[in-house]
DNA sequence: ATTATACATAACCATATGGTTATATATCAA
DNA sequence: TTGATATATAACCATATGGTTATGTATAAT
């Protein structure tokens, strides 16, 4: 009879870059940075969002090291560090094969039909 | 002058597999259920958690069609569907070419060493 | 020295989240 | 029918989160 002790320290989950990327407006901020280096400034105006938003999210794009930061007179300078983001990718293409394998086997692939057409009647 | 309106409805966060997939938790019982159906308890007893909570991650990876359920007798059995989390596979591969990169321009690749060796610095 | 610009932080708020315990519901066993 | 098993839900709680409006701080311009 285990115990689950409750409100244990919970880990942070923003400390990592699955959750850094799980905020659509992080990775629309990473989506402009692969493009190259970019000032805050011209992010809160390409984004639309409110500057200090924008800081918000970069820290915490930051913490997980998926931006690194360059000071330029008033301005700092983000840039991306893509290499943060490979546990992501790293973790995702263990599930290629799954999309992959429909183009494999067929009977699969119909069992996959039927089963879309049915819905899964699973709710509630 | 724009205004930006507080809390306005804020999209539920939770109804995206980047977010399903965010949480360590939801990321073991995929892992899990890609060796194939399992039911509940089974789920309970390989990781451990109790289980209202599983069936509360489980609710929330069907909500965005990571898995599906199957009622057997009195056990309900999940599966897979990893098409669902194609998406981030998408996104995520489009960060690729940044680490392919580093093997391709070996001034980066020594660059981003010198980086890694004097920490970020950015802290703070 | 003063003012303006660019950005980061602080303080605050409503809501979402992960977790718990207790309970309801459906099936199987006696 | 009664009881046990398997799972889902409800109610609840502490904390994290995304957002806001100030405000602080460093650099540039006058």
């Amino acid at each position: 009879m285990v115990m689950y002790n409750p409100f244990v320290v919970r880990a942070a989950t923003t400390t990592d870059a699955f959750n850094a990327v799980a905020e659509p407006r992080r990775r629309e901020i990473l989506d402009l940075l692969a493009s190259g280096e970019r000032p805050v400034g011209e992010l809160v105006r390409r984004l639309g969002m409110s500057q200090p938003l924008v800081s918000k999210h970069l820290r915490v794009l930051r913490e997980v090291g998926a931006v690194q930061v360059r000071g330029e007179g008033r301005r700092r300078l983000y840039r991306l560090n893509a290499q943060a983001l490979k546990p992501v990718h790293d973790w995702v293409r263990g599930y290629e094969r799954f999309w992959a394998q429909r183009f494999d086997r067929m009977d699969d692939v119909l069992e996959e039909l039927k089963r879309e057409e049915e819905g899964d009647g699973s709710d509630g």
